[in-house]
DNA sequence: ATTTGTGCAAATCGTTTGCATCTGA
DNA sequence: TCAGATGCAAACGATTTGCACAAAT
């Protein structure tokens, strides 16, 4: 993965096999526990600190998007600026486009203050089947 | 205060005083652990386990708003449809309308699924070349 | 009298850190 | 070589829970 050593990152056997993870085959932002057991079950042998430690340097890096729900952290590989659909059953986080949501990105910061950045999530439960009448 | 009583609420010592504080002089979304210094910096003698549980059962009554961000999680007193400005360096999470911030609310759930709520939040940093975390 | 809420401490969850050991430029 | 990465366990901050006691209906 030239992606990491672009990014300034060592490129250790770790850190290799867990960017493939996660620029690889998911298509949804991850957390920290579900890569690590992602990862533990491809028989890839990694400690779940390290993937923290893994995260948060491509987080640092700008190749990943983090962002926290329910107090839990999520790692997007989508860093442009989108939205959200966070399905409450699953606590699945999937990244989505405004064509998707209708919201438009990035309103004006107010005086003396830079947007940092907008988290827009919009969470999603089940359409339960109404009580019948 | 008749507002716990109307939300099905038994209006204890604690919580009419904790309610006071919410819905009098605060103007902006608080944590648990907030509530509980204001509380007893008032002289209001209550545990912070005890400010979780009003704060919960506030918030289940339908009284209060909950959002998380980063893994903190604050209460609002207004329940509607709104968005917010998170103030990075001070960690306060202040509640602001579509007219400050551009957006505008709910779009459409996807099919199966309804909208259980949407979450807007403008993080904002100084306007200063900060690079600090 | 029966339910519900409170307070404390211990327990839990997700995440971070200290530190000795390994690894890759 | 040797700065930087890893792994484990212990430490951590925020929140929840178990349980005896107190208060509201």
């Amino acid at each position: 993965m030239a992606r990491l050593r672009e990014a300034g990152l060592r490129p250790t056997r770790q850190r290799r096999q867990l960017a493939n993870i996660l620029f690889g085959e998911i298509g949804e932002a991850i957390t920290a526990e579900g890569l690590h057991e992602l990862a533990t079950a491809m028989g890839i042998k990694v400690s779940l600190a390290t993937v923290y430690g893994a995260l948060h340097s491509f987080a640092d890096a700008g190749l990943l998007r983090e962002i926290s729900i329910d107090s839990k952290r999520y790692f997007d590989t989508n860093t442009d600026n989108h939205q959200y659909f966070f399905f409450e059953d699953e606590r699945r986080l999937v990244g989505v486009t405004e064509l998707e949501t209708g919201f438009k990105d990035m309103p004006p910061p107010p005086a003396g203050r830079l947007v940092s950045r907008v988290d827009v999530v919009v969470r999603l439960r089940k359409d339960e089947p109404a009580r019948r009448r």
